[in-house]
DNA sequence: TGATATTGTTGATCCTCGTCAATGCGTTGA
DNA sequence: TCAACGCATTGACGAGGATCAACAATATCA
């Protein structure tokens, strides 16, 4: 597909290249691919070898590791101007999580060869990808630590206020969750079983915390939701 | 206590700070304090402000984050020569985790205020400090995709292998591991309860896996622990 | 040394959650 | 329009692990 060039792209001021210089955009664009995704497609592989940076232009991409029985904990759902891969190319190792699409999307690949020089020059880009690292590295402690310690019903509640921070529009005096999710995906996300993630979801409908008209959910409680997740006291 | 020069710091050529010109460590040293903990002293708090950098001269200290409920999950356990703390350094938030000397030791203190001129004038201490947090993520995305997914048994088993690669000394036929943790400490490092802990290594002991004479504790056959631990098929 | 606290071990019980299976619902396509 | 499929929901059941409680072993200290 045609490639998109990083200087004019909208979502760049998003991402590790923000600002940075037109020559440097050009290097980019030199060792850059665009491409198209299909929805449930595979944009990398775990343990495959970490050739570059993907760099999210539009969709929605999961990021998630899976055990040999086939179970799936997603660890991040990136967004337009994320960019995923670069872990395993600080590390050296294969890439350790697996990349698909939750939409259809445009993603553009960088070469791993153009990051050396690009962060010796550029100092910010350097900070925003240690923020990136560190960031998802807090929020990783986090999530470990609540699927030790908390309840499902407890992960379920936090989850969906965690998706209303990303992703809730106000609709009224409830809360519209714009994003698609299968209870599949949902369930991966905390770390259960989809059935276990029904039936909570079941609750949290009888208690009048969520509805959900076709696919799409709606938070009518926050603030419960926050006392269940354990977010107040 | 007498502050530990960094000059001629045996541990250093360990950390971030390996390759520093003899300037930049004296700017270091200004900027610096050791100190000493007994063990079971906490180092610093989950939630408290961040002022700086911990830098392991001896001992050892474990990281943990804990739940209202008090419940504890061992993130890492920092050797000589590990850095703890700069996470909340570059996210400018709190320490996200507790820091608890596992042994007597002594730690030296880097006022936060010295590292941005340190990594901008020392691009290997940056790399240093991506890889780091690199190698942190992609080790507590895995913990959280074990805890979610795997049995006490297999994490017991795999926990033991982990501490075989760190603290693992042969010994006969066996590996002696070299390192002091209470039951508790254990268990917080799988993120179970001391008991479900204890029955496991009762298994194994019965399996002939494991012995334990006092508190330390011998891995009699590590390929059987990797084959539970489901690290072989 | 003995007395007391601390840590380790085991048992009994309960409950959450995963598994398996059946059924309902909505969408797609001939 | 009616299969046929994928996805969501609910039920029944069982296993793994947490909890509570008792007791053993060990360390600590006067």
């Amino acid at each position: 597909m045609k490639m998109i060039p990083c200087e004019g792209c909208h979502v760049r001021e998003r991402t590790a290249f923000a600002e940075l210089e037109p020559e440097m955009l050009d290097r980019i664009d030199g060792a850059k691919q665009t491409r198209k995704y299909k929805k449930g497609q595979v944009i990398f592989y775990e343990d495959n070898p970490a050739f570059g940076l993907y760099c999210i232009y539009s969709g929605k991409v999961k990021l998630y590791k899976s055990t040999a029985e086939g179970k799936r904990l997603t660890l991040q759902i990136a967004d337009p101007g994320d960019q995923l891969g670069h872990l395993a190319l600080f590390t050296g190792q294969p890439y350790s999580a697996t990349g698909e699409a939750l939409e259809d999307s445009t993603i553009c690949f960088v070469d791993r060869r153009c990051l050396p020089t690009l962060m010796e020059k550029n100092p910010q880009a350097t900070w925003a990808i240690i923020n990136g690292l560190a960031q998802g590295l807090s929020i990783t402690r986090d999530r470990a630590t609540d699927i030790a310690y908390r309840s499902v019903r407890e992960r379920v509640a936090g989850m969906l206020l965690q998706l209303k921070a990303k992703y809730g529009r106000p609709e009224g005096n409830a809360v519209r969750l714009d994003i698609a999710l299968s209870r599949e995906d949902l369930a991966e996300l905390i770390g259960a079983t989809k059935e276990s993630l029904v039936r909570v979801l079941s609750d949290f409908r009888q208690e009048q915390l969520i509805t959900d008209k076709g696919s799409n959910l709606m938070l009518l409680s926050p603030k419960k939701l926050a006392k269940i997740a354990g977010y107040l006291d």
